[in-house]
DNA sequence: ATGGTGGGCGACCCA
């Protein structure tokens, strides 16, 4: 049995449902985890997210912005939602299937939306800026991200990480070491919680490093494709237990160029 | 060096 799982920034459910269906009949994934979805639960279109044949569905939703969503086509045995830095933001939601319904052992799936640290790379002078530094730092210390390490349960960390660690992971490395999203200091930080599982970047796996890999565009840009301005931003980490398992990926980059798209692209992951 | 576009919401916030 295999699962495929797959993370997008979705950039408002609401008005992009018609590409989210889109993307689940080219993808075909076992889970979807969506962010910024933008949508309080109980606006939620929950019906039509059945109907694309997720029956189970876990929302950490607030009033205009942020916001993750986890859709299933196999039943949850727990839900949790994280909350970080005491501001009360909807940036992180975990799903846990049981081993029956996911590769023999039970396996959580982590959604994060990490901040995305505004325009100045300075902590000092940017309080958004200190917010992603501080936001990294929790999670990396989190307690429920750790059990999986050297025990029992299989643990996927995805989600839009809002950091492009890699130098192949933009478009220009040299020109992007002082913009938010590139910088050394968050890259760092990254690195911390990639090696506090530790994590294997399984997307890696499949494109070498010595590669350049995207999955957002900017919108401030007439044309997307025009030198491939891009950068990584969205994320599969799989625990170490897990990562040899994944077997395939698609980074599904047409969907940027769709009816109203978002910036981000899905990434989807297949595991055993 | 700057501004470019796109969401939510209800006047400017955020990406």
């Amino acid at each position: 049995m295999s699962l495929t799982v797959c993370t997008w920034n979705i950039n408002s459910v609401r008005i992009r449902l018609d590409i989210v269906r889109a993307a689940v009949e080219r993808l075909r994934p076992d889970v979807l985890c969506l962010q910024e979805t933008k949508c309080q639960d109980d606006k939620f279109p929950l019906n039509a997210i059945r109907d694309m044949g997720f029956p189970h569905i876990a929302l950490n939703g607030q009033k205009g912005w942020h916001g993750v969503a986890t859709f299933s086509k196999r039943p949850f045995a727990r839900i949790e939602k994280g909350e970080f830095c005491g501001k009360g933001d909807a940036r992180h939601i975990a799903v846990t299937l049981d081993g029956a319904h996911a590769l023999g052992k039970p396996l959580t799936i982590h959604n994060f939306y990490v901040p995305a640290g505004g325009d100045v790379p300075d902590p000092e002078l940017n309080p958004k800026f200190a917010h992603k530094l501080a936001f990294l730092d929790e999670i990396t210390s989190w307690a429920p991200l750790k059990p999986h390490a050297g025990n029992a349960d299989h643990a996927i960390v995805v989600g839009d990480l809002n950091i492009a660690p890699l130098e192949t992971d933009v478009w220009s490395h040299k020109q992007l070491l002082t913009v938010v999203s590139h910088t050394p200091v968050e890259v760092e930080r990254l690195g911390a919680f990639q090696a506090s599982g530790p994590w294997v970047d399984v997307m890696r796996r499949f494109v070498p490093p010595q590669e350049k890999l995207f999955t957002w565009w900017s919108y401030r840009s007439p044309d997307y494709t025009a030198n491939d301005r891009g950068r990584r931003l969205d994320h599969v980490w799989a625990s170490e237990s897990l990562a040899p398992s994944a077997t395939a990926m698609t980074v599904l980059k047409e969907a940027r160029g769709w009816e109203k798209p978002s910036d981000h692209v899905p990434v989807a992951m297949t595991f055993g």
